[in-house]
Order: structure tokens, then C-alpha cells, then sequence
DNA sequence: ACCTGAACACCGTTCAAGT
DNA sequence: ACCTGAACACCGTTCAAGT
């Protein structure tokens, strides 16, 4: 690749990332192509579609994913609690850009898409979650890792069109949380007040 | 209203129906007034904005609703038989055209939107559920009827956008139905098998 | 080999001119 | 009073012409 197609990559990029976080990933494309310096033409070479661009922007993000789930399992916390933490991140990573939820859980389990890599970099690492839960006996049978992800994703979608209250989230996702964990550990132990 | 303008309006809403079941709701409207026989501008002026138009396309179901909600209250049926009953005709409901889940469930609590009243029906009937199984004692404490609404939305949102298996959003009604009931009844009755 | 930007297409929305 | 449809705006996408 020349040095100047490789600077225009980076440089794109580097702008689409900005624009996204301010105006949502349906931001003009050409928005993007002005603030970067270079012509439509161009950023249509390097991102045939608007998912290559998501795809490369988000690339960034999907470490910190995984950090989470590592160190929720790590933590060797109660299964309401492990849960709480690991959803509440793997929302708010999806949500950083408006648009970003329906993008993301549309395209899992869709392997043609662009953006699948990172679909699936989210999809094991809740897995990840799930199986060390699971392991100690506080899942319920028959919860599939990528069902969840389709759930919580579905949250994540209702709280980004429009403004919900800021527990609204919460509430919703103790309801999953209530529906996932295992019955022998669902009758709420009141030796905790 | 002149008599022309409302045979206009009758047949802007019977072609919109149609052309919103084959194309989804963010269907072009100029295909909606070419085939309705009016020029743009008369649409525009019978309906100013899209969701103007959308409202009197759904108004129609709304009863259907009613009927479904009081149905499984008549029933008298457990609470899990009765939930996923109700859920899965509203998800089928408001999943009737390609962008409904969106539409709606975007709409729900936002008092200025013009499909607010059709939202409302749908949160009463799914209150009307509810409520009854709360009386039973068959629903967990603090289940708000709003943010239930949410939630299953959320799970017609994520179907709405490409196919899913087709056992897939039962999979996930059951794991929020699970998360709903309450624990007093959430324990296997290991009776049943 | 890569870039530019004018050109085309598509669609929402308005409004001057008609009846 | 209501309707028409040309006109404008906006944005995605392509491609002939440049370097």
C-alpha cells in the first residue's frame, strides 16, 4: 500500500470514530470524507460499505470487552452480581455510539456480515460468563450464550432510541438475571438483611 | 371535509396498510401517493408526518390486543402458560410489518408521538395481564407494566431485523417469563414429569 | 496506483399553480 | 377548499478525468 493511501486509512478512521461518537453510526458518510480531507471516492475504496467502517472503528473496543468478562470471572462474585456487572458493561460498550446496539446485534450469528468478528469476540467472551456460572451450578439449563446476547442486546436497543430513566436498565436486566439463574439459588436468601 | 378528501384519506390509508405489509414501515411514501392516486402534496397534508399515517394503519389491530389480553386473564391459566400466551401474540402483533417492534416500542412512555395512544392500549392490556397474575401472587414484587412492554419490545426489535431461528424468541420469552414469576412458584414441581 | 469531485439516483418535503 | 406535480434539498454511490 503507498504512503499516502495508508495515512488516508488511518486518517479516516481516526475522523469516522469522532463522527460517530458525535452524530451516531448513521452519520453522513460524506461528513466523514469532508472532515478527513479526502474525497467520497476515496473513502469508498478503502470501506466499500458503512459495516467496514463500523467494523474498523469498533476494532478498539473489543479488548476492553474482554477484560471485563475475564475479570467478572475472576472475581468468583455471586451469579446476580456477576451478571449485573458483566451486562451492565457489555450494554454500555454497545451503546458508546448511538446506532450502535442494532447494529451490533443485528449482524450476530450472521457470518457474512462485517462486522462479524467482533459479533463473535462479544458473543464468547458472554459465553465465557456464562460457562464459569454455569459450571458452579447457578444457571439454569438450556441458556444459550447467544440467545442471551440477543436479549441483553434487545435492552440495549429500547434504551438507545430515546431516553429512558437511568434505572430503567437496571430493572430490565434483573428481570433477565431473575430468568437465567438457577431456581436452587433463586429463593432469595433473607439471611442477607 | 369535502367528499373528495375523504374518499383521499380512505384511500390513503387502505394502500399504505398494503404497501407497509409489503415493504415495512419506512416504505417510500411517494410509492404509498402514486399508488393511491394522489399527488405527494396530498398526503402530506392528510398526513403530516409518517407516524401520522402509521397510526391510522394500526389503529385497526389495537382491538385484537384487547381481545388477547382479556382472553388469557379469562383463561385463568398459571402464570408461565398465560405469559407466554400474551407475549407471543404481542410480539406477533406489533411484529405484523417489517419496523413495527422499532416504531412502537420506541414510541412507548412518549406522550408526544402520534402513535403514543396505540402504545398506551398495548401497555393497558399487557397492565391488565399483569395485574391479574400479581393478584394470584404468581408475579415477583416491583415488575413494572412499562418496562415489561420494553423488554419484550426489545426481544420483537431484535427478531424484527433478520431471521432468527424460529424457536428463538421463545427461548427468550421463557428466560424472561422465568425472571417474572414468582419464586414461591419458581421451584420445579418435579410432579409434573 | 491512488485520488478528486462532478454527476447521477433516490427520496422526503414544500409550494406555486391549478380546479 | 382541496389537489397536482414540478422543484428543491439531502445523501449515498459511481466513474471519468486527473496526478
Amino acid at each position: 500500500m503507498r504512503a499516502d493511501a495508508l495515512k488516508n486509512h488511518e486518517k479516516i478512521v481516526e475522523v469516522a470514530a469522532q463522527v460517530f461518537s458525535e452524530k451516531g453510526l448513521d452519520a453522513p458518510i460524506d461528513d466523514i470524507a469532508t472532515r478527513a480531507g479526502v474525497g467520497a471516492g476515496t473513502l469508498y475504496r478503502h470501506f466499500p460499505t458503512r459495516d467496514d467502517l463500523i467494523d474498523a472503528v469498533v476494532k478498539s473496543w473489543m479488548n476492553q470487552i474482554d477484560a471485563a468478562a475475564d475479570q467478572v470471572v475472576a472475581s468468583g462474585a455471586p451469579a446476580r452480581v456477576a451478571l449485573m456487572e458483566w451486562f451492565e458493561t457489555y450494554v454500555s460498550r454497545i451503546s458508546r455510539n448511538k446506532g450502535g446496539p442494532a447494529k451490533i446485534t443485528s449482524a450476530m450469528g450472521k457470518s457474512e456480515s462485517p462486522i462479524y468478528s467482533k459479533c463473535e469476540t462479544l458473543r464468547l467472551a458472554n459465553d465465557r460468563v456464562l460457562s464459569h456460572l454455569r459450571e458452579r451450578g447457578e444457571l439454569r439449563d438450556g441458556v444459550d450464550s447467544l440467545e442471551v446476547c440477543r436479549l441483553i442486546g434487545g435492552i440495549a436497543v429500547v434504551a438507545d432510541q430515546g431516553t429512558l430513566p437511568s434505572d430503567s436498565i437496571h430493572s430490565m436486566l434483573t428481570v433477565v438475571i431473575e430468568g437465567l439463574v438457577s431456581s436452587d439459588h433463586a429463593v432469595g436468601d433473607s439471611s442477607r438483611e
